[in-house]
DNA sequence: CTTTATATGTCTATCGATAGATAGATTACA
DNA sequence: TGTAATCTATCTATCGATAGACATATAAAG
């Protein structure tokens, strides 16, 4: 699954393949199968496994700080750090872009993922400003999920996690993020 | 061309089929070839004149209009437009995602693609506060750029164009867009 | 303790589909 | 006559998926 993950997150969901994974295993495609009968089962599997290593991982961030600001930055480092890595991109990104050939059990993971994350930013906005509607922070917090996940697009598509840096910086100048 | 440019809004540059669009054309797979002959050439032709629509249609609400909200109104119903028909996506920020089986004559393109638009969202927010460092300009267009794609992605994700109309709405009241 | 049964995981071999690409014949047009 | 465009036919490679054989380990039964 580790091998899956890197696939996805540098080439996508369809460039993922039974027989690239069997070979850097060292088993055959049709062992692949065994575990993850068909494609969709694999993918599926793979985006339920990075919601939930990331829910954990933010929910250790919130457990360590109260400083939105400092939550934040360590949340764009996750982001950044795909960049930095390979030139890799959100999981869940990568497969936003290939929505219309995803099978719908891999569609339902994508969604918990947005959702997680959205979640988890509206309890860092509410520490940075604990007197807003839960419609505007519910609309704020996809808000920046979005602006982080089109600066980490825009970075891989031009080769340069400088890109990527300068416009976490523009967000944070605007007062888009805290 | 208008096929292949469908195709790949919809499902991406690695689904693009000289097969498929002979079939939608008329003709066979080898004719495609005749005048494209790679797979690269094709996508590369394809970026190309969705670049120099694009750089039209922006040209045409610049010498339209002084009002950077307007302008900048019209632009993001561009990226609106393609959620609407079909969920489709802009044909550079799909690719971006594929960037690493992209051909170097594709990327070329997409960064091309990038560099244009970016320029265009400069001159508009010139109109709209012209004194401003240009290295700050150009890192705000970016922004606003990297923003805007990734609201795109986002809401394509979620199968909700609602997503977009909120997002961007955000965006505004948080002033990272004119 | 030994034998039998079941479950797990991997293998070989193969299927049908599809991909990009090419060679060479053929047609249409000016 | 010559060029541009399309055709037929085919190649190699890869894909997801399946069938059926084989090994191994654990559990149940005698």
């Amino acid at each position: 699954m580790a091998i899956a993950k890197a696939t996805v997150q540098a080439h996508g969901y369809n460039a993922l393949s039974f027989r690239e994974i069997a070979k850097a295993v060292g088993i055959k495609s049709a062992s692949v199968h065994y575990h993850f009968p068909t494609k969709g089962d694999l993918g599926a599997a793979l985006a339920r496994r990075y919601t939930e290593d990331g829910e954990a991982y933010l929910a250790d961030l919130l457990a360590t700080s109260n400083d939105a600001t400092w939550c934040m930055d360590r949340y764009m480092e996750i982001f950044r750090s795909a960049l930095a890595d390979d030139n890799r991109m959100c999981l869940c990104g990568i497969m936003s872009a290939e929505f219309d050939d995803l099978p719908t059990e891999v569609r339902t993971e994508i969604d918990k993922f947005t959702e997680t994350n959205v979640r988890w930013i509206i309890k860092v906005l509410e520490l940075a400003k604990p007197a807003v509607s839960a419609l505007q922070l519910q609309e704020h917090a996809m808000a920046i999920f979005a602006a982080i996940e089109g600066a980490q697009l825009v970075a891989r598509g031009g080769q340069d996690i400088a890109i990527y840096d300068r416009t976490i910086r523009t967000y944070r100048r605007t007062g888009l993020i805290p």
